[in-house]
DNA sequence: CGCTCATTTGATTAACATCAAAACCAGTGG
DNA sequence: CCACTGGTTTTGATGTTAATCAAATGAGCG
């Protein structure tokens, strides 16, 4: 079966091994944008409000979050410039959003977007797949969860930052988030975070900095993170 | 913000607390499908296969899997008549789709649905509105795997099976599935899933029958599984 | 420097997995 | 009807992983 040039194309954005964005069909929606900056650990949207508004991020990083009563945290998913917010739902938001750092967004109005979608064919195939994207990250996600062990889910992790986020093509990842941050998106305790990471670091698999983690045998974290689901 | 009469309709089925779809915005396909069956444990489609095909439930059970390659298998979705298998992914499917019981679907070629999707705007709405549900379960399933306690999960569980399928409106819930796969979804073992059903039963909070599971105090088993992530 | 907060390391505990065996159940064939 | 078989489910005993509790170290900042 062969799919439109759009479909494929548009396909192809999280695949790419390198965050690279093609120009995409939200841009017929650009008159309608406006800037919005939001401070390092505040929202962006909270969860049950109703979905005025959806952003695309342009510089920094966001979380989306859910809370249980009893304070357990977990986050759900890590956003990167390019990616949409806010479009994950119909008449609410389901979790938290918040930024990681410092985070410059394009705010657009939901509205005006479901409009143009109703009425511009190729807008509504994008954001069926940014949906499609972001339900394969929660299905691999889902994997991790349920079955991968403690190093196991960190080896992935270091993997997938890389993937999703590496502005340089080098052994660097930058970690805006904190070691919280990591433990509460792995299902992990902080503890066994850093225990966890400190055993790659003695095994010379990755070194760790004050920004982030170097990637000193991809091989060996490949490995580590079971290959197919990592 | 309102949106369209559409949009909250499709957003509505699956908030509703038993099953009931409304006539969908799918049925303009109807005259492309056709009506297969496929055996219990037998699969419905293959990771990384194309996308050929895409099936409606019309009677039984099916579950999506992952595999890693040492054995392990994660559930990472039930699904029942109404539900739409194999939209999921784009090109190649990202996960396999077994029957857990005999099962009876109306099969679609993805060529055709994504053709009148892109000239049809309440079938692509349709379309995003499936897949936001889905990432909705997901979400909901990465809070659970990542931050609940065994009892917590299947609490959790026992209450999602009777939102989602409970065919008659009373305490029984049937689950179709094995103990295996209850284990798999959950990011459990088999035992422990027995151990705490058998707790559950002790305290009087259910009752194990053959063909599935007595809820005799709703009330106990919401506030086990912590109420708004359940 | 002295404060605070985040991270790291260590000691102990709790939850769940694993291993093993018994009970149960659905079919099958006498 | 019963006995036999293969699978699934349940229960029990033990082991392992990761959480919790606690303290030390490190980093950022007035």
């Amino acid at each position: 079966m062969q799919l439109s040039t759009q479909e494929a194309t548009s396909a192809g954005i999280f695949s790419a091994s390198k965050r690279h964005r093609a120009p995409d069909a939200f841009d017929v929606l650009e008159q309608f944008g406006c800037n919005v900056v939001v401070r390092r650990t505040h929202e962006i949207y909270l969860h049950d409000e109703p979905t005025e508004f959806c952003w695309k991020i342009i510089t920094g990083c966001a979380r989306t979050v859910q809370l249980m009563e009893d304070g357990r945290r977990q986050v759900s998913e890590f956003h990167w410039p390019g990616d949409l917010l806010g479009m994950d739902d119909l008449e609410t938001y389901y979790s938290d959003a918040e930024a990681v750092t410092d985070i410059t967004l394009r705010r657009y109005p939901r509205r005006v977007v479901e409009a143009q979608a109703n009425n511009h064919a190729p807008l509504a195939l994008w954001l069926r797949t940014m949906t499609l994207a972001h339900l394969r990250c929660a299905r691999r996600q889902i994997a991790l969860l349920g079955r991968k062990t403690a190093v196991e889910k960190i080896a992935s992790f270091l993997l997938e930052m890389d993937r999703r986020f590496a502005p340089v093509d080098g052994r660097l990842v930058e970690l805006p988030m904190s070691r919280m941050d990591i433990a509460d998106y792995l299902g992990l305790s902080i503890e066994t975070v850093c225990r966890n990471l400190t055993h790659l670091q003695r095994e010379g698999t990755v070194a760790i900095l004050r920004s982030g983690v170097e990637l000193r045998n991809r091989d060996a974290l490949l490995e580590i993170a079971c290959g197919t689901w990592s």
